[in-house]
DNA sequence: TTGTAAGCGTTATCAC
DNA sequence: GTGATAACGCTTACAA
């Protein structure tokens, strides 16, 4: 393994440390001999600086950091967390920067991870994402002043950089679409209690239903988590009510195929007596049967503006806006 | 943001900064006086050390790096590579080691990447995937003596320390169990031509056939990419043929998907005449129509004992073996 | 046992 | 224009 420094580098060129570091930042006072000279050297042993050192230096890492709250297992089988991640992978090494993924399984870790990244300058900014609305990091972040943007959202909604889904619009708008389909009693399956996006949506999901002049019986409610085994069990429970839901909203893609594997179970037609909306468009609603009905976020611009607001921030070029939407849109396939 | 140093402890604390680096690090000489002092300062005021500064004395990051060859959006949307992700940053995590992911598009990007990562000591070592058979990368890594170590194959086999699947017999495995259930024209709608995990796995197909006493007509193999498009292409092809196969063995899950998809479309019924079978075993399988047979491998084993293996290397630990083997198994679903 | 000081490989500010 | 030189924050001989 090769061990070469600027040091190395500038006694092969005979010239001083300083001036091949002025070759490599481009200063345009060292003349076109000495730049030749050093350059030829440079080339000829394919000396790279170190990032390391640069870091120290410049107090920058050049690495971006995204924390997923998701189990290995939960992460591994969900495409939302993948299609992000590729994405935000992209735009950041568009704009040269590295991307440092961590996942913080339980609770008390996720305070540690953050210390971990951040006050360890491992990274310059975090992405942070299913923000819950009694967040922890937040206030703490805030306070620290770390840069960090958030894929979510948190209130007061002006106090963060924050791109988000309007995901009470996204509520509605599923639910909407089942009532117009002549839908009277929907149940919403939710993901975890006190996280922004599944409080959201149910808040969209009950303002529909309420200008629909419905009810919004609490028993069509079931709260859980983002995995096709809650989306099964959580079915299961309300096709076994007494009067069961005859249309359904899914938080998630992947808990909608849970319920509609229940359907199947119990010989539930889909979608003549059952109806089911999930919500991520995930590649693999096209595949299923029957292909499912989804409300598309757009993931891809997410990721872009979280990235670009993230980058404005510690590049200095504070962002004007503070808090992004991203609209979403109802794909409509054949199980609703 | 706060700007904390060991000086500004060791100030407040009245000791030298050296012995706040001593408690911080465990040193057993302090006194315990000055060590319960120190603590306390650090504790009240929350510090931290800086990892940048670490990384540059220690000349470690602690950070493993993971390249992947695929399109963002091809990595948006495949499985394999979100649950290998998953999984490598899990036991990374649990060894202390952060991951940084970088994707590189285009092949003449690829060796930027690993320079960048590696020579600019940005990251501690590697993972590689996908290796070619003709891959630029191995020998140049080799000759520097970079930490790497590679989740498939390369020959010489025992050059490089490598975990990878029994893709051969994986391929076999498939073929095998379509000619047990009586196909005799068996495709294969294979990935890039020159990735050892094509190739192998092609390679096993043909040993299966030929011990049959088959023959491989050449019509029956399609070379291509790992997309779902690029499967439905191909079987569309394949169905055209005058004769066309009665069995399919798809490089990957989201290739059998494409096929799967112009099989409907043609109205051929899966599996009565045409049937299929996949590769990885993606969640995704068992909500397909008809539920995907796919050989399984086991991505969280591959990803631990790459992991180790790389991490070993680091710590100076060698392993005792270089080359891994995991098994697969097939699971037996309706498409075939 | 504790402090002083020399680096790690850069960048940037000085003089010359 | 170029070369010393002082940081950046930490670890670790070496001194005391």
């Amino acid at each position: 393994m090769r061990e070469l420094t600027q040091n190395q580098i500038a006694k092969l060129s005979r010239v001083s440390q300083a001036t091949v570091s002025r070759v490599l930042r481009g200063d345009p006072r060292v003349t076109e001999e000495l730049r030749q000279r050093v350059l030829a050297v440079i080339e000829q042993h394919g000396y790279v600086p170190d990032a390391r050192a640069q870091s120290l230096r410049s107090q920058r890492t050049g690495i971006l950091g995204l924390v997923v709250h998701r189990s290995p297992k939960q992460l591994a089988r969900d495409p939302f967390f993948s299609a992000l991640i590729a994405a935000i992978i992209d735009f950041a090494g568009k704009a040269g920067y590295h991307l440092c993924v961590d996942a913080a399984r339980a609770v008390q870790s996720r305070r540690a991870i953050y210390e971990e990244l951040l006050r360890t300058r491992r990274v310059d900014g975090l992405i942070l994402v299913e923000p819950q609305t009694q967040d922890e990091r937040m206030p703490h972040l805030l306070e620290e002043g770390f840069p960090f943007v958030l894929i979510g959202r948190y209130e007061p909604t002006d106090a963060v950089y924050s791109v988000d889904n309007d995901n009470i619009g996204a509520g509605r708008m599923a639910t909407e679409y089942l009532l117009r389909k002549g839908h009277r009693r929907i149940a919403y399956i939710s993901g975890p209690r006190g996280l922004f996006v599944c409080e959201d949506r149910h808040m969209g999901y009950q303002q529909a239903l309420r200008e629909a002049g419905e009810c919004c019986p609490p028993e069509l409610v079931v709260w859980g988590d983002f995995t096709e085994e809650h989306g099964y069990r959580a079915m299961n429970r309300l096709l076994g009510l007494p009067e069961p839901p005859t249309a359904v909203v899914a938080v998630d893609d992947l808990v909608a195929i849970g319920a509609l594997r229940a359907a199947k179970e119990r010989g539930v037609a889909v979608p003549q007596q059952l109806a089911v909306v999930g919500f991520n468009d995930s590649p693999f609603c096209q595949y299923v049967e029957p292909p499912l009905s989804s409300v598309a976020v757009d993931i891809r611009t997410l990721a872009q503006i979280a990235t670009d607001l993230l980058i404005r921030q510690l590049e200095g070029r504070d962002p004007a806006q503070r808090r992004h939407i991203v609209p979403c849109h109802l794909v409509e396939r054949e199980s609703a």
